[in-house]
DNA sequence: TAAGGTTCGTGATAGCTTCTAACTGAACTT
DNA sequence: AAGTTCAGTTAGAAGCTATCACGAACCTTA
């Protein structure tokens, strides 16, 4: 025994049980968002009684870490994937954004206003480098025409968040760049702050990426 | 009767207990966000006893939205006061940033992540045209260089979030991106997620501040 | 096959929350 | 001085997180 990719069964279960949990919480956040969430809801919903999500999660708190685990981890994947296919950091801006729109509540669990106290497993700090990782191979193709700004000298020495990542620092000015400009677009029009402004969404975000490649 | 500027004690008392409460959710949001505000505990912190703080508001979510009404006129006042003192965009960023600094909770309750179903009443709507109008103005004493893009037509035929504010399509742009750009920037530090990184937030404001209105 | 340990789900319970209802007492009005 | 208004109280319903103790189902092992 334990040569086999089938787990025991009592396992198999386990993981099935806790995988339901997930959906049914990502459903009760799409709804009416993460502070929304309540483990009791989801419980009847499942046909359980409340405090039997407790053999599954921890509490509260460990649910949702797990979620805010799995968002990073499918953003990750997303934006991996859509590199390996050859795509340029435009398309990985693109990429970023319909993923972010295909659940706003998900992209505002990673990117959105925190609780005060929360501090990030270090399971999540490594895939969140793992994506800065990405940004920062689709940026080194892209040509460098703007001179060395002062800030460009600054980040030089301060480059730790870039992980070892042979890139020059005009690359990591750009990579930063394109992370704030990208989530200040996306969040805002996901908060919903572009709702009855008149002008489309979507064409700004295509003009703010134009002028991040070519401005 | 009704010709002193002095209210009748009656409502001088109320107006002030509104005011207290309102202060204690402030401290309470700054220490544990918005998500943990609870009525019981500044009732308590008040000496009073739960329900009476219905008598000043009628449930949790008008406290919130009375918050978050405070919060769009302080930054109104602010933006204004700075503008008024000769400050060109530089100046009324640099402001928005020691705003947001002075109390990030503050600036997350009104431009982080919402409550799915949330919807701003009018009151609400109209300082945040009032925020835009502040910076539409500040934005025409900008020098327009680049030429026209397409997202210029665009919004030459969607303005109406401008408010008959006459600025040409390219200043319309330039607010937005304005507001989007920095927004980008001071929302990931405010959220945290620039801890760690090893740069400076306030050299990496400056730096974008300055590709906004040279670059 | 039968015994044993493990794990799941339950109901009960404590303590928190929002919010309603009924009541007391003080203050202002007339 | 009498009557109205309004603040603040206690009691209580309904919901939540979370813990505990118990029974029952399951898997393993002898």
């Amino acid at each position: 025994m334990g040569e086999t990719g089938t787990k025991a069964p009592r396992e198999r279960y386990r993981d099935q049980v806790r995988a339901e949990i997930k959906e049914r919480a990502w459903e009760q956040i799409a709804e009416a968002g993460a502070s929304a969430l309540s483990l009791n809801a989801i419980a009847k919903r499942m046909g359980m009684s409340g405090p039997a999500l407790y053999r599954y999660f921890a509490g509260r708190d460990e649910l949702i870490t797990a979620l805010i685990r799995d968002a990073y981890r499918s953003l990750a994947d997303t934006l991996r994937a859509t590199a390996a296919s050859g795509a340029d950091v435009a398309g990985l801006a693109r990429a970023l954004r319909a993923w972010a729109l295909d659940d706003p509540q998900r992209y505002l669990l990673i990117y959105g206003t925190p609780v005060p106290g929360y501090h990030a497993p270090d399971e999540i700090t490594g895939i969140s480098s793992e994506i800065m990782a990405t940004l920062l191979d689709a940026c080194v193709a892209l040509p460098v025409e703007s001179p060395a700004t002062p800030f460009d000298e600054h980040i030089e020495d301060h480059r730790q968040w870039a992980d070892g990542h042979p890139a020059p620092p005009a690359v990591l000015h750009r990579a930063l760049s394109c992370w704030t400009r990208l989530h200040g677009v996306l969040s805002l029009e996901l908060a919903g702050h572009f709702a009855g402004m008149g002008f489309d969404p979507a064409l700004y975000f295509e003009a703010e990426l134009d002028d991040l490649l070519t401005g």
